[in-house]
DNA sequence: CCTGTTTATACTCCATTTGAGCATTGGAAA
DNA sequence: TTTCCAATGCTCAAATGGAGTATAAACAGG
């Protein structure tokens, strides 16, 4: 198998990207990889600093190289290199997708074959300092400013990003494509009195993608301006990896206690909504989010109670014993 | 990064395994191949040949290789290769999990390097024969048959399956581990009055295997009589496979119109409601399951009345045009 | 000490959804 | 005709979910 029918080498390398993923100030962070323009290389470990140009900024996730002699799990190789590189321990581990796209990646171009890249999603609660370089911690919204509506509607969204979608609908060749795109957006975006569906951050990028409405898309306008209001770009395909990892994570914290991987031992339950609303960009409802949370038993007062800010003290809460041990006590979704 | 640091070679070759999914006469079927002690040769494309023994029996999901000079992304790479194989379109695909696991494929003792392979899920409505030797569709109930409840409780896990879960629960060495086992053998089996999830198909199988109850586990008893009741084994890592493939189809289906890639174009809502049912492996009320496909829009009349059965004709239905253009438009969950 | 501000927590209301059953209808077989 | 069987229409109660009101406990400032 290691040559293929036509006697050409096929030479290929799997990379695992990492989502890692935790709450610094209520908001959600992301760590991902700077690259300045005037910055010492990265270490070698990154496996970047030979792939993407020295002389332009750029950032992606933190990334490593699967070694099949040494791992035996392609988890298990995620795990060490997270965990040598970030120093702590991380709990949560899911994996999100492999792309195999050709083109994607430019280390193929050196003739190192096809690069396949495994995404993983990994949440944390530590945020000290890690051993890679230029590794800082980013809000997610920076790179997806229309999914962060706890302050409303973004107005991003009205003022550039639709008025935009419209023209490009309008754009289109054939009245099925127009009809086709028209419902795209409507059910991505909530166009049409669709109401907005916080997961398919995905779906969202990649009709931004194809309508050529973000920077990095191949036939992207040279409006820079107006493309960098659309959130930052990450090179390769990072910017992707991330709308899969936000829009998994959301849709697994409707069903399923992944949340408590982010919280520290003991909060409150105003905390645990700050969280969830910080990952679902979205406003709950406090008093009936109080009833779900104490309904699904998820969690059990300390018995303390914590009075650092203003307002009546709250309860201390930590996460119910079960859950701690089966991630799987909640989320007997119907059934 | 073709050689290791260590100066080995760490040749890594990709397996596309697809579970390919089809509805036949009311039961869930999946497309395996058989290799039967005496029969011919599987044909090379199979690639299966040469790395399990030739006088055993097996079976095994088609299995096909990447080509990364031939293949622009994994996806088209398993589409063209079961195109090819099945002689028909395959509608439905979705990427299920990739696994690096060492040790799980005999190939890499010759020296053949990591295999690491990608599982995907497939739906078709073709059941025609197909051009790859020995293939046979398999009811997937086959291979577990404590999923199928549609004819209530099966026997088996009353009989046999629970009490050896009992007996390997009391054989822990610790309380706490003990304990530990219980609380996932009630969750994944529904012990202690915890209702049956059936998206929990990988889980179920992931503890029998842990607690060596399947005859594929490391330390499976050499009682090949109960563990054959346990359902048929395939080879490799295929039957876990397959169980994630089950429980992804079963989430699925309770948000995503993606039933209609099973069916016909026409078909009467029993016909639709068997189909869900045999997916799910429960019974569902027949009433309200109508009352739940009108609601959400999903069908239309056809106007025209089927009466091949016994009883009252039932009218026919197909999936409206905006469900069969865009696969969302079902499935805003809550939100 | 009183008052306003702030957050926590308890409880109510109502619309919608869901689970389960009863009743009636239309055709084919006995 | 009678009987059986599945389709279809309808009811009803329990559970769920969204949104609001009311009260409690702290603190700041006058």
């Amino acid at each position: 198998m290691a040559a293929s029918e036509d006697g050409a080498t096929d030479q290929i390398t799997i990379g695992l990207n990492a989502v890692i993923v935790a709450i610094i100030g209520e908001q959600p962070k992301v760590l991902v990889i700077q690259h300045a323009p005037n910055s010492p290389a990265a270490p070698r470990q990154t496996m970047t600093d030979h792939i993407l140009p020295k002389n332009s900024q750029y950032e992606v996730l933190p990334f490593g190289p699967f070694y099949p002699q040494k791992h035996r799990t392609l988890e298990s190789g995620l795990r060490s290199w997270v965990g040598e590189q970030t120093k702590h321990e991380i709990g949560y581990v899911e994996q999100l997708y492999t792309f195999g796209n050709a083109g994607r990646d430019p280390r193929e171009d050196d003739g190192g074959g096809r690069v396949v890249s495994v995404g993983y999603l990994a949440l944390v609660q530590d945020t000290g300092p890690t051993a890679i370089e230029n590794a800082v911690w980013q809000d997610w919204y920076r790179y997806f400013p229309w999914e962060d509506w706890r302050n409303g509607k973004p107005a991003l969204l009205e003022g550039d990003i639709i008025p935009a979608l419209r023209q490009w609908i309008e754009q289109a060749e054939s009245n099925t494509l127009r009809q086709e795109r028209y419902e795209r957006a409507c059910i991505t975006f909530g166009l049409n009195e669709t109401p907005w569906n916080d997961e398919l951050v995905l779906e969202r990028y990649e009709l931004l993608y194809e309508a050529s409405l973000v920077a990095e898309a191949p036939g992207a306008k040279a409006a820079p301006d107006s493309a960098r209001l659309r959130g930052k770009t990450m090179a390769l395909d990072h910017r992707r990896i991330l709308a899969t990892a936000i829009g998994r994570l959301r849709g697994k914290i409707k069903y399923r206690p992944v949340v408590f991987e982010l919280m520290p031992p003991t909060f409150t339950l105003l905390q645990l909504q700050r969280v969830v609303e910080a990952l679902s960009g979205a406003r709950v409802h406090k008093q009936n989010f109080r009833r779900l949370v104490e309904k699904k038993g998820l969690v059990e007062p300390t018995g303390k109670i914590e009075s650092q800010s203003r307002g009546r003290p709250a309860a201390e809460f930590r996460f119910r014993r079960e859950v701690l041990m089966e991630r799987q006590a909640l989320g007997v979704r119907h059934n």
